[in-house]
DNA sequence: CAGCGATGCTCAATCGATGAAGCAAGAATT
DNA sequence: AATTCTTGCTTCATCGATTGAGCATCGCTG
């Protein structure tokens, strides 16, 4: 190993002069089609140990410059601080590498311009898809990429230009209300309408989940209070400030509520603790979105838990047989039943 | 905008053809460098309007073959299931992008092969920088890096070949012990032992604070229970089963515990109420990790937060100035009093 | 008006890996 | 012995961007 002050970084070049060979036939032995291209097993044997021995590594510029296909896949992912994000992470990364492709992620943190910024950026790396999850503006994202023979996908949050895997979040929404709703029954006598928090009113997702928690409502005849709908945005920060602005002016809230995300319910468990409002009398709640902790934090805490590996079965569906004819698939969430399997 | 069938990428020569000028010209237009190579500025316009107009973006793998710096920065990271590595992956990719370098994230799920396989892909992505975060085996890593050139640091656990920044765990955990003491002594009238519990016996990180806690004991003249050290790994069924098999052999477990990170926190939280074991007498407890939920869930929890930023500030120092004199930076933990600050 | 510098561009080599085309030497066939 | 086939390599153009070197053209000076 040439370990001198600055080690120059060994190439193909380097191998072929050292093997008394040229550089072609390195090449074809390190990428393994030496056998299509008549390579002795001698030769072959010799240059990769030699290969080996000066540690080399292929140059991934030069060899992507010349191949066709890049084999690099992206991916922008809104936020790295939930469970549902970093599973999705995680699950990308794997299912990527199973089949020879190369992830590329980038966390773009709810920043529109990024998002954008982030996309080119992609582009220029030559990835072959793009995966936006959670995107503010995907049909933005899916123009640039078309304008550049790039196929995209939208996971998450729907878009109108690529296809979109998302969560049932009306089923789900329906499902977990009813859920709510049941408990608030068991604990309280009888079923009082929920309070609706977190998530912003103009994303797909939210819109969504507040039309099952309606229909929820509908369906054992409780009339939803419009005021109690605090679609306020995503951060904790704001579900705590929206909660005690709602106090301040009604005075006592809901005995139960709908909780758009474990983000969402950060900011909700926190205003609780803090403000106590609910003193001696906790609230029945369920939250749209899985993480261990709050499974544990309450007894009638219901959680919706969305299908990770599903909804990657279904993009790495659409990534090996190369598009797909649907526009929008609806993967159901999962319910869970006391704390969670692992 | 083309939108063919097979939209085959713009490069600077279609560019060049388009404006009617020379491809060299074009390039130094885009890349900034135009007014040294004395290009005109109505060129330039010209030339920069047509880029857009075309949706261009550099090829990278060209560029990058040319060029002589990749800026090109690559962290691999265990796992995306907790605060503590979401933050870093999130910080780090915003302090990257701050400094006009790409970040490279690879999650190895603390895969030892996978690290090594990783950080061979990342050098053949030529990139100028390798953080290894928590990996099992950081001097290989290390190794396989200087022979290729690029330095390397080692971020949360050390290593003895390359810089490494990681928190201050035996200062940490012995203030943490202290403060469980504390909590316990209060509830309960008088100090006991603590059981420790979760990490691996065999890493530097767990072994400190295995150090911190023995000296926080002795600082109060208690004596520690070596069969309760259970530094059993990381996942939550092993902190859980671990447990459970104490029970099953001794019987009573201690009333207050040392929770070496969020994951075995999780396993620990899930046994507790499963088992039915500290039911009327819940027991004190304290994480060397910070979790917002888990900050929730009793009142007696103490929580230590790994100060993220104050480590990636000292990653990129050593970075921005290109090398460092120090082998091992340790950062003071922050400690969170009650439920923390966002 | 020769000479010089400044201005605004183009040419062509280069980065490292790849693979089509080609070449030389031996083996097999007629 | 002449021809064809096979084996095992090498040569060279290529991918797209970058950049040192060079070449016109123009304005200005003495």
């Amino acid at each position: 190993m040439n370990q001198d002050k600055v080690t120059k970084k060994t190439t193909i070049y380097d191998l072929a002069e050292l093997a008394g060979t040229s550089a072609s036939a390195v090449s074809a032995v390190l990428n393994g089609n030496w056998k299509k291209r008549r390579i002795s097993s001698q030769l072959a044997e010799r240059i990769t140990r030699l290969a080996e021995e000066q540690g080399y590594a292929v140059n991934m510029q030069a060899s992507l410059l010349r191949r066709e296909k890049s084999k690099i896949i992206g991916m922008i992912v809104p936020k790295y601080d939930n469970r549902y994000f970093g599973s999705i992470v995680e699950t990308f990364e794997t299912m990527a590498r199973e089949r020879g492709l190369f992830p590329i992620i980038t966390c773009t943190r709810r920043d529109p311009e990024l998002e954008i910024e982030a996309a080119r950026t992609m582009l220029s790396y030559q990835v072959e898809w793009l995966i936006s999850t959670g995107a503010t503006d995907p049909d933005r994202i899916t123009d640039i990429c078309s304008a550049a023979g790039v196929r995209s996908l939208n996971l998450d949050l729907p878009g109108s230009k690529a296809p979109s895997i998302i969560s049932d979040n009306f089923k789900g929404a329906r499902e977990l209300t009813r859920r709510i709703l049941i408990n608030s029954e068991r604990k309280l006598g009888a079923a009082h309408p929920l309070l609706f928090i977190g998530g912003r009113g103009s994303d797909h997702n939210t819109a969504e989940r507040v039309r099952g928690f309606r229909t929820a409502h509908a369906d054992v005849g409780v009339s939803v209070d419009e005021s109690h709908i605090l679609t306020c945005g995503y951060a904790p920060e704001k579900a705590e400030s929206s909660l005690q602005a709602l106090a301040a002016s009604e005075g006592r809230l809901p005995d139960g509520m709908f909780v758009n995300s474990t983000i969402s319910l950060e900011g909700v468990m926190r205003w609780i603790k803090r403000s106590g409002h609910y003193v001696g009398r906790s609230p029945v709640i369920g939250c749209f979105d899985w993480d261990p902790f709050a499974a544990l934090l309450a007894d009638e805490i219901e959680m919706v838990r969305q299908d990770v590996q599903g909804m990657l079965d279904a993009v790495f569906g659409i990534i090996d047989q190369g598009s797909s004819s649907e526009t929008l698939i609806q993967i159901p969430p999962v319910f869970m039943e006391g704390d969670a399997p692992w």
